[in-house]
DNA sequence: TTGTATGCGTTATCAA
DNA sequence: TTGATAACGCATACAA
């Protein structure tokens, strides 16, 4: 409850002295500036921020905006921020900007403009002209997780992620392989349309046709869409590139459940490594959504610090974890396919 | 960059009126009132929540501080808890208080401090007795969710949804019933332990034994224990009482795995309805976590627009939905287990 | 190195 | 009903 003031007069200085002593900003003698930390330390004080930020113009908080939070990614890419945000004393107020709803109307028509924040931290918020043009002219420095750009951006190479996952099975010798994820007619995900796209690379730079086979983005999605198209014994692939582990894993369970063995008789490869892959033995492309949080986090903090002419790109690359979900076709020449599905050269 | 100055100037009154015809409180004619609206409008004016802070000493925000965010249960809270604030234009900033972190020491001992927030919402923050200590101390409004009061809390009965699901199994006639969650030997999160006294209170009442397996709260740390629990076809239980439904799954997985049928050989009970619930057909005892966050916000709001004596309690109820996870022991007289699991009498 | 005085953008008090 | 003016609590330009 105590202010600067009662600081300045514990320590027999003036309100100005006090406050440089705190900052740290200017000059100040040694003695007099720790007579005021231990009268701060005594008194308990701690500046109000409201005043501060009047005063300085700054905030001292960074504003996060997500189309969700109840995925894997989402949470950890949160987390990843929150961390390092942290560690640099800055606050975080979160917008929870569900696509189509009118909060997230709300959300861009008046809580930006309340600028409560230093900067923005945009994941995978795939906004749309009218938004981004609002993000922009917040004159405040912006960082995305996932999109492309027009503000500076943090994000996996998607399209080359998805794009090795097909080639890790093309190199396998699948020829049958068909892409699971995405929508049917609803626009797509930035993320999903990129990843499709990667996979389509690959399949046309070896002659081969693409294939899709929608599921929506979980593990439920994933499930069902499986078990309805790996049905037909005569017409499923060899092979699935899941738009995400979540997606590939659904998958693995939809194939048990159809009795078809994995790998043995179907190969699945997702992207992420998420926290279930290794116990579903996936192979999968590894990103780390939680750096991406430090990363992006530690760019805004940097632009804080030190504005610079900003859009910078930070381009990761995913890294590929062969597990025990992918192997070659049955019937392939020079390998045999064991039981449980253990990759034997003969 | 319009400040209330020019919007006073721009409909021709003083700031004192146009900052009453904006925020709606004295007595204004209807005709100024609506000058000044317009005027606004016309120059875009979005009051500057620093000043408006500093001069109400009310922040329009609120404080959320979890243990973790990447739990199907933190996450839907949580956004039940930004869509109700969202509805009464206020802010949420977030706290990830991970516990035995030296985060978690700073957001206690500087964040909250800082008082950025009108009041506050801990979801299952277990506080030890110094962390609870700063949180009445700061003078601020708090409500817990999942938590044993000394603040307002909004909770589900955990132990009488463990009880209830107990009891489902016994009275599908298993006696061999086991509890899979909780840790080994590192203190308990006090919604793991008040389950398992749930489970417990039911096994005494029935003149059984308790037995507990222990197991991470996630659904490979299910998977894990219950492979390990359920290798010995001799020593197993029929039916387990799962923590939570992720540790549920987990153990269906694995008795998948072990070519356990379920429910034919294996029962298994999970408490949350979560996500995965349905597509696994876990009998579980639903509760609702976004409608927590959601009563937990209004009640918050509740307290801010009319402040009261407070310590409020919220105790909610699980509903039992029995799906195919759950059914009589093999070789109970009267019933006949079917190869799918599905339950006939005979 | 320190103190004085002013500004930050509102709301609230007091007169008119 | 309205207007002038004083807080709100701090940082900072300027003067000493």
């Amino acid at each position: 409850m105590s202010g600067i003031a009662d600081v300045a007069r514990r320590a027999g200085v003036s309100k100005a002295t006090a406050s440089r002593a705190l900052t740290g900003s200017s000059q100040v003698s040694d003695q007099t500036r720790r007579r005021v930390q231990e009268a701060a330390a005594a008194l308990g004080y701690v500046p109000s921020t409201s005043a501060v930020s009047l005063a300085t113009g700054r905030t001292r908080n960074v504003g996060v905006i997500m189309p969700r939070l109840n995925r894997w990614f989402f949470a950890e890419v949160l987390e990843g921020i929150q961390s390092e945000l942290l560690s640099h004393g800055l606050d975080l107020t979160l917008y929870d900007a569900r696509p189509g709803t009118a909060g997230r109307r709300r959300i861009f028509e008046d809580f930006l403009a309340r600028k409560r924040f230093d900067g923005l931290i945009a994941v995978a918020l795939d906004p749309d002209d009218h938004e981004l043009d609002r993000l922009l002219r917040l004159g405040r420095p912006v960082v995305s997780v996932v999109g492309d750009a027009a503000t500076a951006v943090v994000t996996l190479d998607e399209a080359h992620a998805a794009e090795r996952a097909t080639e890790h099975l093309l190199a396998l010798q699948h020829t049958d392989i068909a892409f699971l994820g995405g929508g049917e007619t609803q626009p797509w995900a930035s993320v999903d349309r990129r990843r499709y796209e990667g996979y389509q690379r690959a399949m046309s730079a070896a002659g081969l046709p693409s294939r899709h086979i929608p599921a929506p983005p979980s593990l439920p999605g994933g499930y069902a869409a499986a078990v309805d198209a790996l049905s037909d014994a005569r017409a499923r692939p060899t092979a699935l590139v899941a738009v995400c582990d979540e997606v590939a894993v659904g998958a693995i369970i939809a194939a048990r459940r159809l009795a078809i063995p994995v790998p043995g008789g179907l190969s699945v490869v997702g992207i992420d490594d998420h926290e279930y892959a290794e116990m579903f033995s996936l192979t999968t492309l590894a990103q780390n959504p939680r750096q991406q949080g430090v990363a992006a986090a530690r760019m805004l903090v940097g632009e804080l610090q030190s504005p610079t002419a900003m859009p910078a790109s930070h381009v990761l690359q995913a890294r590929l974890i062969v597990r025990n979900s992918t192997a070659a076709p049955s019937g392939t020449p020079g390998v045999v396919v064991t039981d449980t599905g253990l990759l034997d050269h003969a």
